[in-house]
DNA sequence: CTGGATCCCGCGTGATACTG
DNA sequence: CAGTATCACGCGGGATCCAG
């Protein structure tokens, strides 16, 4: 049995702790925010600059999301100009590393994604008209 | 420099690449099939009953997109009942293992995951009541 | 058996404006 | 600066019927 039978994505459970972490991560935005604030605890403001193209509403949810799920850690300092700085626990942590390994795969195998893609779409069209 | 900071997840595409793949895989379905086919080449009927919950038409469309990306390959009998059977290639192989990796890291943490959401949801109800 | 076509709903996402 | 509220839109995705 190799190993990835043993783990073998689906369990028991039918994919559910899968599918659940994918539905968290599978999401736009959580998986820049994680990565983003593996460089240490920053603020609401920085994520903001740092993200490119994410807005407002979606930075707040995807923070609240990730505090719900013990991922991250929220400080708010009772100051006048508002701040509250945001960073992973142990638990975000963790994730960065399966989350490197995704990214890696990501990395490598895009060029040949995109070719692959292309090439189907392509092959779709000329194949009638001799 | 850690390794995270090499590999870093958003690069100077701003995450292009992460993004595309979680795009692709952070849907509802396509993990399970790559598991499921991991376990060998098999036809749609059988993937329809090993996968519990996907309808046809979603099967389907995961499975296009797959065999668009060039992760999946698709083998047409010309049988009078229609034959067709899907097999991972080799590029769908090497994204096992990091699904395993994030696959693992679900199950291990999925528990802690939602205790802290339970946990979080409680805190949000009965702090403001005496 | 395989899978395309259609209808339909809900939700994720984004732009904007407002509050503390 | 941080966050919420509201509205509007598009797409994922399920059910169902039809075709080769």
């Amino acid at each position: 049995m190799s190993k990835y039978e043993k783990t073998c994505l689906i369990r028991g459970d039918g994919g559910r702790a899968i599918r659940g972490i994918l539905d968290r991560i599978g999401d736009k935005w959580t998986v820049l925010v994680v990565a983003t604030l593996h460089g240490g605890r920053m603020r609401f403001g920085e994520l903001l600059t740092r993200i490119p193209g994410v807005s407002q509403r979606m930075l707040t949810r995807t923070l609240r999301h990730l505090e719900r799920d013990g991922l991250v850690g929220r400080t708010v300092y009772a100051e006048v100009p508002p701040r509250v700085e945001y960073e992973l626990t142990d638990s975000g942590r963790t994730l960065v590393e399966p989350a490197v390994m995704l990214a890696e795969w990501a990395i490598e195998n895009n060029p040949g994604i995109e070719a692959s893609q292309k090439d189907y779409d392509e092959r779709g069209q000329g194949d009638s008209s001799p």
